[in-house]
DNA sequence: TATGAATGAGCGTTCATTCAT
DNA sequence: CATGAATGAACGCTCATTCAT
């Protein structure tokens, strides 16, 4: 065995490694998502507080034990749910995003697509909008930790926006961070509330130019 | 506020006095005031789920029994509390826009009311931002329908503004008080969860401002 | 009213208060010894890790919760059980050793009082012998506390034969007790592991014998 | 110990040399003994009920199914762990009082012995004394009958004693064994729940002498 | 033999609500 | 009106055991 093949041997042992080691993360079983995903299912149709363990092992096809095996306890569901997903959203977010640089169609994008996922998953929308909230303090905080990568999503648009110069210079970032989420977050809410009853993503373009424009002539 | 919007902000008013004059329910009592009380110092203090029903009854003085002869049930008590509150806020910033005719300055006297209400009653402020949102769907829905009446009040100086030509001509109302109470919502949540430690009241002129004028240059 | 009939008064309020109070402890509620009793029979039945709470509840004519009002949790009714009947033995076995000053004889009356209580009360006797074991070290040592009093009458007699000369004058109490108390506890557990099936009373005098004069001739 | 109690000791022996000979059971496995020394280790430190299956097996560097190759079940481990170390202590003690043929003295050495084997192991001293008892009738069942061994010895010394005139000759051997025992395990146990925080061994002499002579003067 | 992922039965405790006084 | 003792339904979590590999 020269040189050569030892450094080859090397990285294949490397590689090896890394792939067991990944698949040994319980995130990446299949029991894991198929846990995740009947939750989403089971708290979106009954409501976190009458979504039993057992409803859910239930709905995954495993048994209660099961659930324990992947998740610490029942808030920890909840919190690994809103990270897969918003996870997600971000990943596929900043994909769309990609190549556009004019910050105002940046925005624009931003929006319809998070009108799209809610209108995409019927009841992640409902577990998002309401459910994850009726949670305590501890596990906001935890989610908000979550959230934060989306917002820092919204706070790059703007920081472009403000460098490229097509926002307003002076534009205080936290504030306008907060308007942009709160007023999505907002339209959302109030869709769900109302059963979904109507289209949520044609209301991405009004939204977009009030935010843009504001509320004056 | 134009002549319309006055005499609508009239007969609201004049509906709700009747309401209190007509019924003189327990609602006049002072002990139901008295447990109201005690909910909202009893919730900010504890949170939510840990606010037994035999903790406010302590708190209010009152014997766990008399809970009841006041209150259908528990959830009653909360819908109550915003009830109460938010009435008592609405009437207040009416109060606070009487004679102020132009929309962007209405806007600006909401924004500030709102915020320093929040400043002023720490315990309320908990409440009405964190823990009152950890119930259910249908306590939400309930208090969804007392938060009309603060909705009601934006959609005034909305239409005030477009009518008076001060706002977009086009503006989508739903849509704009959606972004209007949405935005303040954030705010002051965001502010909760950080323990209140700064200002919130001197954010009001920025949110105004970006709520006016949108992100663009 | 003259200055006796002041201080008589003082007194009967004082009598009441004192009443009121001993009859607001739990322990001297009616329901509590109805649960310890039902305790005993249903540990003494079913044995301690099959005694739930429920069953222990419904043998006292109670609902679930209503045990809570009176004992912490279960690990408390295991220890509040020892306390009361063992407070009722020591108190026993004190009066009936009223009057005798020799040691010997005491020794005498203290181990067929020990005997005849467990003859007296078969579910008693498996669970002071048996169940209450079985708990966690915590537990043990909180009944250890309670041991105390009974190993404190132990200690008693055996200082006095020490003083009125009739034991060893060179007598290591703590070793004294512990061979005193092991003996008869060994007999005891001996005894109800075999089902009760001879009677124990009539081993006392056996075991006086033993532990006066020793094994050897 | 004279020749009568001599045979005996020997067709004991003998019959668990064969026992062992014909079988070639799992006990005679290396993985066996390796799981025995897991639990004893496991129980004492973490407590009876906190000793799980997977505990000991990972103590043992095994997985949890193999458990289940050389035990029936939990309760098989506890049985078993007794079985094995009580056998090994009897052969000891047995081994100890050859040529001793004084029964005052064969009792010194079996004192010393017990002491001197809790000492010598601090975990087994934990696990015999407190642990082991906190399991159900049924396992304490099963232990007593492993006990008998030990419990033979002790009386074929008094019967020794007795034969040789040096005991009192209406000595009822089933009372003297459970003096014997009883006081020896009492003072053991009050030992260990003190920490074993004294020199155990100092105190045989003092518990042999009192076994002996009794209290009297 | 050995593994360890999966199973699922089992239970102590809380707390909103009632109702006899 | 007011009390507060009593009720009892409801559920998250553990862990001994199994069995496909």
């Amino acid at each position: 065995m020269n040189d050569y093949s030892f450094i080859i041997s090397f990285f294949i042992l490397n590689v090896n490694t890394v792939r067991k080691v990944m698949t040994h993360l319980k995130k990446d079983k299949p029991k894991y998502k198929q846990i995740i995903d009947a939750a989403v299912v089971v708290i979106a149709e009954n409501g976190y507080h009458h979504s039993q363990v057992s409803k859910i092992a239930k709905q995954a096809g495993v048994a209660d034990g099961t659930i324990y095996l992947y998740f610490k306890n029942k808030e920890d569901i909840l919190i690994s749910l809103f990270e897969e997903k918003m996870g997600q959203f971000v990943t596929s977010i900043r994909g769309k995003m990609t190549g556009e640089e004019d910050a105002i169609k940046q925005l624009e994008i931003l929006i319809k697509s998070h009108f799209q996922m809610l209108a995409d998953d019927h009841h992640l929308a409902i577990v998002t909008q309401l459910e994850l909230r009726q949670s305590n303090k501890d596990i906001r905080l935890k989610i908000n930790k979550v959230l934060k990568e989306y917002l820092l999503v919204v706070d790059e648009v703007l920081k472009n926006g403000v460098q490229s110069g097509v926002l307003t210079e002076d534009l205080d970032i936290r504030l306008a961070r907060q308007m942009v989420f709160g007023t999505i977050d907002e339209v959302a809410t109030t869709w769900v509330i109302n059963d979904q009853k109507y289209d949520i993503t044609k209301l991405g373009p009004g939204i977009h130019s009030l935010l843009v424009n504001g509320l004056k002539k």
